[in-house]
DNA sequence: GCTGGCATTGAAAACGATTACATTTTTCCT
DNA sequence: AGGAAAAATGTAATCGTTTTCAATGCCAGC
């Protein structure tokens, strides 16, 4: 039996108005706003904000949908949605959806349930080209992945421009016979794929591309296949440091010479990528910028809802490491 | 303007009690229940969760209050909460106090207006000294920190034992003038200092031991100082993997070769130890085990709040890499 | 053909806050 | 000092559910 604004008020000699409207700095003179703090200290009374939501119909708090909080890109990115988030005020409801459409489309239907002020969304490819935004009822911001084709909010990297710069970059360094490993769930992978090939046919070269489940194991099985081939590429892209954490392992399995006798680029500055032996050739993506971008972007949405559609493109950043090293 | 379960009896044509009980399974005709669910589809009915929340008295959430969900044990507990949560049919609300008493103490207050079922904290050891667990008015388990003498349920690696383990396999290396790096704000790191200066000790040798603020910066410039003086160790433990990371920066810039001049040793079986060069030797905790173990130990207490207090207290596995091979 | 009992159903009272509206008190001007 | 306007306060309705309690309908048993 927990305190409510009811006892205070009694204890405080007021009515329950005044003590709402103390809490809330309505207008209150300063002797009773006195004697009700007094009264809040004493019985400590703590508000409740189920039915504070409930009579106020603003429930202060957002979705954050992801795939998988222990991939590094979504940890960051979810802690600076937080930050930004719990100064403004607001709480964050987080779902794994391990990329499973029937969990993004179950996480969706509890964010309609707790009646959420909006939600940031890295969503399946499947879910999001099909998804009905304006049927949802809250406004919908997109990270990582690309929405329908301008249907709502979203946040996102050049992924055409990495992949092409990695390439040109792997180029660069002498590399021909270059290969590529791509997620076959995220809108990302395909996007990245797409670079990837437009940069190679640029140059006039075969473009060999596979695709994988979004897992290290299924990155690593399917690298350590492909190696084993005749025609094997020289130097490998892969679509996310969680692929490429797999190639790294069947590379090491097979002891095979980095980059002597294959080169390695990726997505995702990870702390393994940098102590790795060699360090890995990454894409750096501006995680808290992203997330920071994703949450502010939402209040905004949430103050004005009918503001035009904004799609913001980050820049991912190059870090040279030693496993693309030039061919000597 | 949401659809409310009143929309919902009048397009049924019963009432409010009716709705609610085909979606509480209560008992109603089958006639009935096929008209509401009828209804309930047509209309696109949401349950709002506020109100739900405000009448029955049950939150179906929990709180998760870690120091920051970027360190790796803390990503992967998480998920692991959240998983059992999610089955369980309970939310799960995530709160970052970046070992920050203050934050602490604020997000508690804030798990109370949520009227939470209960909480699983990873606190500082302040805050866990000092906590009154009894006036919270919702059941608390501690994980990778101990909580005050035995006022709560908690789930912990056996830090004392662990670190003792890891002074023996430096020992048994050939490795005399034995180091400790240690966090200066957890309770973990305290324990695991006392496990070090015990089993060192016990052998005789001088436990030379130095606590830093809970971050790679700090570590990494303690290390750096620590590797300049007279008398630096031969080996050196860290407490944690962040500090471990911190030292294996120092170490690369200093130039100094792992483990010719100096040995590793730590805690926490992230990617990057497997993958950096040597391999770090490690305590490995029983991440995915220990979020689980506490996400049900949570679920019985609230079950049966009057069953006794339980500590279960999980072992650590050692991982033997190259950055503690034997001195040759 | 009643009556007692059981299973369904509905009306209305909570849950704990905010807020529109009515009322009281204060302030300030003439 | 009197009265109008402004400020402070209280009363009661409301948010969307669940749940208690009373009412209804139906059936079996006599």
């Amino acid at each position: 039996m927990t305190t409510s604004i009811k006892d205070v008020a009694l204890l405080a000699g007021v009515s329950v108005a005044t003590v709402s409207r103390v809490l809330g700095n309505g207008p209150v003179s300063a002797a009773l706003r006195a004697k009700v703090e007094a009264a809040v200290a004493q019985s400590g009374y703590r508000p409740n904000l189920s039915a504070r939501r409930l009579r106020s119909q603003h429930t202060h708090t957002i979705g954050l949908i992801v795939s998988d909080i222990r991939n590094p890109f979504f940890t960051s990115v979810s802690r600076a949605v937080e930050d930004v988030a719990y100064q403004a005020g607001m709480r964050v409801i987080l779902c794994n959806t391990d990329e499973n459409p029937d969990k993004e489309a179950m996480y969706l239907r509890l964010m309609q349930e707790e009646r959420v002020s909006g939600v940031i969304f890295a969503a399946t490819r499947a879910t999001a080209d099909a998804l009905d935004v304006a049927g949802l009822g809250f406004p919908v911001v997109m990270i990582d992945r690309a929405g329908p084709a301008a249907r709502c909010d979203a946040v996102l990297l050049d992924n055409r421009a990495a992949a092409a710069q990695l390439v040109e970059h792997l180029l660069g360094c002498g590399y021909r016979r270059i290969g590529g490993l791509f997620g076959n769930t995220s809108s990302t992978g395909a996007e990245r794929h797409a670079g990837f090939a437009e940069a190679m046919e640029r140059v006039g070269l075969p473009a060999a591309a596979r695709f994988v489940a979004p897992s290290a194991e299924a990155a690593q099985a399917e690298a350590a296949k492909w190696l084993r081939e005749a025609g094997a590429p020289e130097a490998l892209i892969a679509s996310n440091g969680l692929l490429l954490l797999g190639v790294v392992k069947a590379v090491r399995e097979a002891g095979v010479a980095v980059p002597g006798r294959l080169a390695l680029a990726g997505f995702d500055n990870d702390s393994w990528t940098e102590l790795a032996d060699p360090g890995m050739t990454v894409i750096e993506q501006p995680v808290d910028e992203i997330g920071r971008a994703a949450m502010e972007m939402l209040l905004e949405r949430l103050e004005r809802p009918e503001r035009p559609l904004r799609k913001v493109v980050l820049a991912g950043r190059l870090v040279e490491r030693g496993s693309s090293q030039p061919r000597g």
